[in-house]
DNA sequence: CATACTCATTCAAATAATTTGAATATTTTT
DNA sequence: AAAAATATTCAAATTATTTGAATGAGTATG
């Protein structure tokens, strides 16, 4: 009797205010009446305070009652849901799965599979994060993360995993008023040379930074999401290559348009990388339903 | 035994990782190894998952038993806290202390009441909030908060008390490159009238709305706190009578300059209000320790 | 490579805690 | 005024925990 505030006491507690009485919680609670009262009475001698007021008829909660009632239902409802999450621990479902996804990837293209992950697991949680090359690299390497997505070229390493997700086109950007929105012929590439590249930073903190797809001598703006990317090549800061699937809704309402390339950029093979220690099964479930299938690619 | 996770079982847990072992952990709660095993596999059988791993010699907690470890300490601290909350509360000490700060009061001038208060009662959170004439009157009434600190002129309320706090000192001010800030003279009332007034706004939201020291026909800016009303005169947007302990510091450092008026503003007498049903001991403690000696008013 | 030590478990017995059921007193409902 | 409901108390019955001795397995130590 270590503990001054008994989680069947909590129970006791909240039975009590639910249904109205001593009598009717013991009912609920398949127990006697005595054994209700007893359950308080030990309660409120561990504490040496009232947390019922019994000068009337019917016990009434004290103002030290209904605080131990409503933080006691908090305290209830945790453990109630740690043995629920250490059940699904030892079942191998991780609590809380943690995804870094690349810039190249739109955040639309991952929102049907997330909303079927939360619909199928509503008690585990996902944490997501931006990053951008080798940033996502490195927040897998450094388990800040279980699961990168979206990463080009990934460099090998031991104990990685990968698979291939998808391949991502380029499609290079100017904001409609841009003198290059009225170039008609393929855009070769001394012809960019006068216009500031929008670059989107390596968000690595540790590792070795990387740049991608740039025209040496150009001049740049970098900022550290694509989104400010887009914003920047919409304001006609600048020009740049974007993700088909982050710049098709600009080009749809048509506040980007798109310019031909002499020399188009290649698609991209992108890749799943994970740690190969023994994947939990929310995580092998995002393998399976994101990786493209064999042949695809 | 209804509850799958008892707060003996994670006591446990937490004793055999903070000692080293199952017999270390014993002598700690003292108790013999034995017990300490028996609810050990208890709380196992009731989960119906391993929580440690016994291959070994030594056991050795598994991923789900470090949840349970990990979290489980979180759940003994809340109960450990509910209980020391609940006997503070029945001796009558608040958990929390609710204050609402008239604009009036310039934020400074509770710092070192706050701090003592925390330094007495660590386990009280305060929770402040900033209102406005009518405001800060109804956030009392409304039972919002539980103690109104330098109310101006206090409407008389059934079941509100109410004791002198300080007096607040108005000085008319204007940024130093503001036209009025070259008039030598003491400013008449049509003096003020081609110049923008920067008042702060009622922040009542039921009760009807006050406004306080406006010269009619003067065209206004309203704000929503004394601090923005502050920062719009240092920008030379407007001009405006501001409490002495407000204006302090950016007159000391030259932002704003005061001018005379030809009819200064009175000296406001301000007020401490609660409510009259039992005040808590953290309340009383603040209505002690603010309101000013009888007899210095 | 024995020997002594530590570790964790099992089991039956001892102890401690809770639950029951009957008796009681008080208040509300009919 | 009688009947029903409320909560408590107490001793007895039940259930849960703790103990202590026995066991087997793993680690240091000389």
């Amino acid at each position: 009797m270590s503990h001054p505030v008994r989680l069947e006491a909590l129970e006791a507690l909240d039975a009590i205010e639910r249904h109205g009485s001593f009598a009717a919680a013991a009912a609920a609670l398949y127990r006697v009446p005595s054994a209700v009262s007893y359950t308080i009475s030990q309660l409120e001698s561990e504490l040496g305070i009232a947390v019922f007021d019994r000068s009337g008829h019917r016990a009434v909660l004290t103002p030290a009652g209904r605080l131990l009632l409503e933080e006691g239902r908090r305290i209830l409802t945790a453990s109630r849901e740690l043995g629920a999450a250490a059940q699904r621990l030892a079942d191998n479902w991780e609590p809380e799965l943690r995804l870094a996804v690349d810039g190249l990837i739109a955040p639309h293209e991952l929102w049907e599979t997330v909303g079927a992950f939360h619909a199928a697991h509503p008690a585990i949680n996902l944490r997501m994060s931006e990053e951008v090359l080798g940033g996502t690299w490195e927040a897998l390497i450094e388990e800040r993360v279980d699961l990168a997505i979206g990463v080009a070229e990934p460099p090998a390493g031991a104990g990685i995993r990968r698979a291939p997700f998808n391949e991502v086109a380029f499609v290079f950007c100017c904001a409609p008023d841009h003198p290059l929105a009225r170039v008609e012929h393929p855009l070769a590439e001394d012809e960019l040379r006068d216009w500031r590249a929008i670059v989107v930073a390596d968000s690595a903190r540790h590792l070795s930074a990387r740049s991608a797809g740039l025209l040496d001598g150009q001049p740049r703006l970098t900022v550290t999401t694509m989104h400010s990317k887009i914003q920047a090549i919409e304001q006609g800061i600048g020009v740049g290559h974007c993700p088909a699937a982050w710049a098709e809704p600009s080009l749809a309402s048509g506040r980007l348009v798109e310019r031909a390339l002499a020399t188009p950029r290649p698609i991209q093979h992108t890749y799943l990388l994970w740690r190969s220690a023994a994947p939990g099964r929310a995580l092998q479930w995002f393998i399976d339903r994101l990786q493209c299938p064999p042949g695809s690619g």
